[in-house]
DNA sequence: GTCTATAGCGCGATAGAC
DNA sequence: GTCTATCGCGCTATAGAC
């Protein structure tokens, strides 16, 4: 604001940088410890920063979470884009449980971050979840539903359907831990998300016909 | 300990139902707000008592946290009955998909507090997840097993079906705030549970080859 | 067994020197 | 833009009268 036409690209970077080794710190100190169970403290730490230093670029803590939610949003809507009436049905859906397969191995913390969030009742997000994300999902609905009026699905409800998906994906993430136990592992591998994502390709494919 | 041979039910009736009214409300506080985010003021408020007197029957939140989780637990263990090599595999799996949809629907809070301490990384269950839990699932994919090798099963990794099953179920009581507001509802009612396990039972029933 | 009043402390946030 | 030192709130837990 103040001195806006300044152009000290130096600093400029120092600023991008910094702010964005908070929010990756951030989005893993949340992700496993929650909102009210992360400290500031920590995420400072992890960031290999001081403590006063997080509320220079985030005045608050709820401001920092925010930031955090924001990233993970929009990575949200991203994950849908295979889902158009041109496509085959089989490979559409395969790609798209592909994708969200692929995004909870690759960024388990985001995922996390998102369910906690709604695990508490979506206080900061309830407005996406009414707005962007409900269109969005409608629209694809849409899609679904087309393939079905063409013959080319078995009848399915196709909000159901994508909670579903998004369910089976998201668990590998959110509830990893379960997993890996219940598998007698310590930690889940590439083996596991690639076993999953066949389980629940041939799950639903064949659920909706799909399959010979 | 100090007097207990007297059997003075009165008094026992007394903490029974003190001891059950505290449970609940610290279920639903701790569904909504997490471990941390729980306060112990907030539970006793909910439950109708003086916050001291929460400290008199449970010595710390995490003691009372502890029991909460115990409970849930127990209920866990329970819904995989239906799952029986004598049974027919159809049948076994509706009412398995149709147990854990009810428990979603009866007992959100539960479900929410479970998956809050999976979230977290199971801290206070890991224990029972690579114990009680892993042997049950295990003996119920053998059961699973054995469909498959007399031919009454379209071939799936057990494990991973179940992993599905959770999440499908599970996700309507933990994260029914996105569903209601991705369709366009206040709550979610019994009709959406009933659509919920009608569209998971037809995916996963014909997925596996289990109708025409 | 119940409850008021308070101890004790961890945490978010800031002041202010560099 | 960085960091030390500290304030003050809100929380868990308890002491102690009833």
């Amino acid at each position: 604001m103040s001195a806006a036409k300044n152009p000290k690209n130096g600093k400029e970077a120092i600023r991008r940088e910094n702010v964005a080794t908070i929010l990756q710190a951030a989005e893993a100190v949340f992700a496993t410890k929650g909102f009210s169970g992360a400290t500031t403290a920590e995420i400072a730490a992890r960031a290999g920063l001081p403590k006063p230093n997080l509320h220079y670029y985030f005045r608050t803590k709820a401001a920092l979470y925010r930031a955090v939610l924001d990233d993970i949003l929009a990575l949200w809507l991203d994950a849908t884009a295979s889902i158009m009436v041109e496509a085959e049905p089989a490979d559409a859906l395969r790609r798209y449980i592909d994708a969200k397969m692929t995004y909870s191995r690759k960024r388990p913390f985001a995922s996390k971050v998102f369910a906690n969030e709604l695990l508490h009742g979506a206080p900061a997000v309830k407005g996406f979840l009414g707005g962007a994300m409900k269109r969005l999902v409608d629209d694809k609905a849409k899609v679904i539903e087309a393939w079905i009026a063409a013959g080319k699905l078995a009848p399915v409800d196709p909000h159901h359907l994508f909670f579903v998906l998004w369910a089976a994906t998201q668990t590998y993430a959110d509830f990893d831990c379960q997993i890996a136990a219940v598998l007698g592992k310590k930690k889940l591998g590439s083996g596991d998300f690639d076993r999953a994502g066949e389980t629940v390709s041939a799950l639903v494919l064949r659920g909706l016909g799909l399959k010979p």
